[in-house]
DNA sequence: CGCGATTTGTGCACGCCTTCACAAGCGCCT
DNA sequence: AGGCGCTTGTGAAGGCGTGCACAAATCGCG
């Protein structure tokens, strides 16, 4: 699948795959900027400047410069950046250009609309099984996914190489579940039920929870709500940095 | 004690606005603690310590002890916190008394997801009023609420009192809806489409997006799986404490 | 009533991230 | 060929957040 090997950078000395130590913001952001290069790529831009793709991901170009420079010299003064190289470099950066299997545990209300999500499937992932622990729920047909039994995790995660697995059950059973996923060779876990896991440190473990996000727009909702009610009507500051509030 | 902290506010006369200037990463952090809480007042116990919280909701106990110290003195030293006090104030803070009224803008198969999720009802929030642009879904019956057309939203939304609203429509269409939502008054926005939100600058807006979350953990795939080829072993370097926002 | 055990609240130092400002590099036009 | 305008890449400064370490405060017990 691989017809281009970015192996190297002009005057790399190193024999290292050397990888580069991306700080964490960077990469946070890196799929953005793919995202938004995906989609310049489509209205036929062959290259972009760090202006513009800053805006069409909706951060500074000094931190979008920055964050580049960090893996590498990849534009060219004057012009910009070649969007199909930067697409091509992100992509490896990120390890999208193995499609990557994932499973999703859970196959609630959550769960189901994840296994459709067209998202995943066109952003360098494949949902390859699907598991639930209610007998009921298993030999369903999802998005032409059959949804199979939790206790054949161990199996099939050997089976299929599945690295990432999704957590999308109750709160109660998350920890079961992401000990099984670990027991399954499982090094990655995105999980979407509310509460704390713990797992070994060479696990990895990125957390979504729905409620939060709503409780902290709450929060400024109720700041809102008690600076209007002050006298002196600061209008709320019109300063650029709260627009950026997008990105965090 | 509070006076070291703001030392750069315009117009500042002195009067603090009654409400504490939190720390974004703090208030991100809020909610992970209420959560906690909640579960240890369920399981009977009436007061906690920094430390015992601090493992529940996976953080640091110096951090804990500062994000607390924050929103005042609620602790007890020798002791440690009330925990229905402190339940009582972190909800206060977040706004999470005044059971907000949400809508949700896109019923497909995520919006169907959210739309029945208990999670947002148990924490502080009533989803009031579903919409989307579909005539075919329009009149759709999903948790209690009917579907109905989107340009019904501005007087909905007013006759509601609707503050939050939830994009979860197709890439393409987030932004108009985006603008629907802010012409109406929504002055919060939780955002599930792909892509930058432009609204006004007192408008805040939250951003989750799936396909992010599972490309940052195949970057870390990536790296594990090009260290691992390499002598050396495991580095516990890796702090477990990287589970948040980011906003991120 | 005083002492020790316990736990909070916080001053301080360190490191990461962001942002500014500008020199270096590149292409184009004359 | 040379100059000019544009854009990248980066040094430096400042801000923010984290974690340590400890003084202050409180309770229980002898």
């Amino acid at each position: 699948m691989s017809q281009q090997r970015h192996g190297n950078t002009p005057g790399d000395t190193g024999r290292v795959p050397a990888f580069p130590e991306l700080p964490e913001a960077t990469i946070a952001r890196l799929p953005e900027y793919l995202r938004a290069l995906h989609h310049l790529a489509e209205t036929g831009a062959e290259t972009v400047s760090s202006e513009g793709l800053a805006a069409a991901a909706g951060v500074n170009s000094a931190k979008l410069r920055k964050d580049l420079s960090h893996l590498g010299s990849y534009g060219t003064r004057g012009v910009g950046y070649d969007v199909s190289l930067l697409v091509a470099q992100i992509e490896y950066i990120l390890g999208l250009d193995e499609n990557r299997a994932v499973c999703l545990v859970g196959v609630g209300n959550l769960g189901h609309a994840l296994a459709g999500y067209a998202g995943f499937a066109s952003r360098g992932f494949r949902v390859v099984a699907l598991f639930d622990a209610d007998p009921k729920k298993v030999g369903e047909q999802i998005n032409g996914l059959t949804v199979r039994h939790i206790d054949e995790l161990e199996q099939i995660a050997a089976q299929e190489s599945i690295a990432i697995g999704v957590i999308a059950t109750p709160p109660g059973t998350a920890q079961a579940v992401a000990d099984a996923l670990v027991a399954a060779g499982v090094t990655s876990i995105l999980n979407f039920a509310p509460g704390v896991l713990s797992v070994p440190s060479n696990v990895d473990v990125r957390k979504v929870d729905l409620a939060i996000e709503l409780q902290i727009l709450s929060f400024h909702e109720h700041r809102k709500a008690s600076l209007t009610a002050l006298p002196g009507g600061r209008s709320a500051a019109a300063s650029p940095d709260n627009q950026e509030a997008v990105g965090s």
